[in-house]
DNA sequence: TTCGATATTCGATATTCGTCGAACATCGAA
DNA sequence: TTCGATGTTCGACGAATATCGAATATCGAA
């Protein structure tokens, strides 16, 4: 389809299980990182990571669910953002300490390893 | 088999999102909230769910192997507390915003509902 | 209107996950 | 030693999930 209009739950709606599901996954967490480390927007278009697009449509449906993104549409084409403070009004300090923490695991937002 | 020793990942070996998917099951997010609510450690035979005993074995050996939780053995039974602390030290505020947290599908330690 | 770009949905597939009961291993007590 | 209690592991099952390519729907531009 195309860049539709898509619903997003109420702030009170969000459950914390679901957030912490949508955030349990690498590809996920690297997104939200991504954006996390941008204030402001991503274009769909330029969210380059090394998966098919229909499994990036796929996660970024389960991180709007879940109340962690949102999505605008302009024209044909969308773009994405975190719903900060939304979330800090929600699960005061959770997203913060998420983001906070880098393992030896945690790839950067443009994908380089990180030590820290 | 039988409360044998069982290995506990150390602190810095805990990753981010094994602690996530350990706490994004209601089961487990469950026996988390119960074990935060008692300050100190619970008798295996005591937690008291409604699942198969093989099941709880299966979630905290899953809770184990993700960092969160520690057993300690006596004799044929076996105790099982949080990593307060060292969870603390490695995700500073991640459990505690968690356990902050009462969401509507939330249910109490003890099994209630919990409203807030 | 026709076409290209864009993002979503569909269908298929392989894998992981939660669950159970049964079998098992270990310890302490009789 | 024999037994009962206690957790763990095994094997199996259905449900959920991650992934892809193909098909589809919508918009803007030519």
């Amino acid at each position: 389809m195309s860049p539709r209009e898509h619903t997003h739950p109420a702030v009170e709606d969000v459950e914390l299980v679901a957030v912490l599901s949508a955030l349990a996954e690498p590809t996920r967490l690297r997104i939200v990182r991504m954006l996390a480390a941008m204030e402001g927007e991503r274009a769909w278009r330029d969210i380059d990571l090394p998966i098919a697009r229909s499994t990036l449509s796929h996660h970024l449906k389960i991180l709007r669910n879940a109340g962690l993104v949102q999505n605008r549409t302009e024209g044909t084409r969308c773009f994405v953002s975190l719903r900060g403070e939304e979330l800090e009004d929600r699960f005061p300090g959770l997203l913060e300490c998420v983001l906070a923490c880098r393992d030896a695991g945690a790839a950067d937002a443009d994908g380089a390893e990180c030590g820290l």
